[in-house]
DNA sequence: AATAATTTTTAGATTTACCTAAAAATAAAA
DNA sequence: TTTTATTTTTAGGTAAATCTAAAAATTATT
């Protein structure tokens, strides 16, 4: 039975794994806010609790058991989501703190109810994959919209950026997940991106455009 | 803002505050399953905070901002049952520890959407009143089960013990919320009551004819 | 390789919520 | 109205999660 801070620092770890290998103090305590000092205090007890693997100066990495209630919360996380927008019609920019402090509830009974209640949901309302009760993620393979070729279509089926002006701002522009787009024009000048929608045409950004996935469907 | 801690403190002087005017360090402790010496260090925090009154051993009773709080957890404690019960199945008997972990949710937005999808409903899943927004009550009024006469009827409308074992009881022999009963007979020899109900007859004893509900409609 | 810069850890404090044991106040009984 | 019993508070301490400031280890740079 793990703290809330606890869940908190595995789940920060296992997304900083994803990136590199030994998740440093240093990078931990930026992401929780937190400091490099208080870091350290609880990277020991997680170690002491077979949680994560820790040698001095070197970062950290989870065990299996800490990956496994690392897996645990995102699911959590991302099945509230899910909650929110699609039963209680929250935006998509709106979730994330609630989920935050919802994903800490801990029947495991509750998070399978909700889970069928939802219908088993693949991803969250960011594309984010939700792992099923084995833990594992349904396999999906993004492009990143920058890397499309003029001519080159497909679905927005996610996104790398969950900030709400972000999130806000994409829908705005009609960029939605599911919906069906074309890359119609690349400018020299800046690289940002012309885009068709089956409705109208829409100018984004290259950052912008690093942060739409998109389930290519288009001419290779 | 408060902790959960507090927050389950000041839930706890709430409903204390229905049987005395003054509620006592001791009874706190009781119900919250730990010491009096706690509770004075927590009672006077919350004094502080301007949550209660209070003064040195005669007890404290909740200032209006403490009983506006206190009510606003139990609106969210009661939703969430609900929640638990009409859309993910649990038994009414399984609700409660769940809920309690739900009831600190902070969002206000998160409940109102709530309220709202469930149907802003009045009485959580033992019958028990869910104030409003605006932290009203409906107006119910209960008569114990005990204090029918023979040939009284009703329905049951709520119970007033909410453990496990109780509630799993009654649901075994088919009492439980809406259900028209008429009492047939009562014992004298124990006081214990025997019930008609559409389909069938039950006899139950005096103590959980205590804890029954019922808003009559019988014979006055 | 020596020095500088960065990262990480240690040492020592603080805050919250709890505890035990003993003292003080209040209430009940003789 | 004393004495006894109960309730409540105080005093002093612990564990969790944080902090600052300083020391130690690692990495990068000259």
């Amino acid at each position: 039975m793990q703290s809330h801070t606890e869940e908190n620092y595995l789940k920060t770890i296992y997304h900083l794994a994803e990136k590199t290998v030994n998740v440093q103090t240093n990078a931990i305590a930026e992401q929780m806010q937190t400091k490099p000092a208080s870091v350290t205090d609880m990277i020991k007890k997680l170690a002491e609790k077979g949680l994560i693997d820790y040698v001095k100066y070197q970062g950290v990495t989870l065990t299996e058991t800490g990956k496994n209630t690392a897996i645990d919360i995102v699911r959590k996380h991302r099945l509230w989501e899910v909650f929110l927008v699609d039963k209680l019609n929250f935006k998509w920019d709106e979730v994330h703190d609630v989920a935050e402090e919802l994903e800490h509830i801990k029947s495991i009974e509750l998070i399978e109810r909700l889970d069928e209640f939802l219908g088993f949901p693949k991803a969250d309302p960011h594309g984010d994959p939700i792992p099923d009760k084995e833990r594992r993620f349904a396999k999906t393979q993004f492009i990143k919209l920058i890397e499309l070729k003029v001519g080159d279509s497909g679905t927005i089926t996610g996104v790398s950026q969950h900030s709400s002006p972000f999130l806000k701002h994409l829908e705005k522009l009609g960029l939605t997940l599911g919906k069906q787009i074309e890359v119609s024009d690349v400018t020299d000048f800046d690289g940002s991106v012309e885009i068709r929608l089956s409705d109208k045409q829409v100018n984004i950004s290259r950052e912008v455009a690093k942060h739409i996935l998109i389930s290519s469907n288009g001419k290779n």
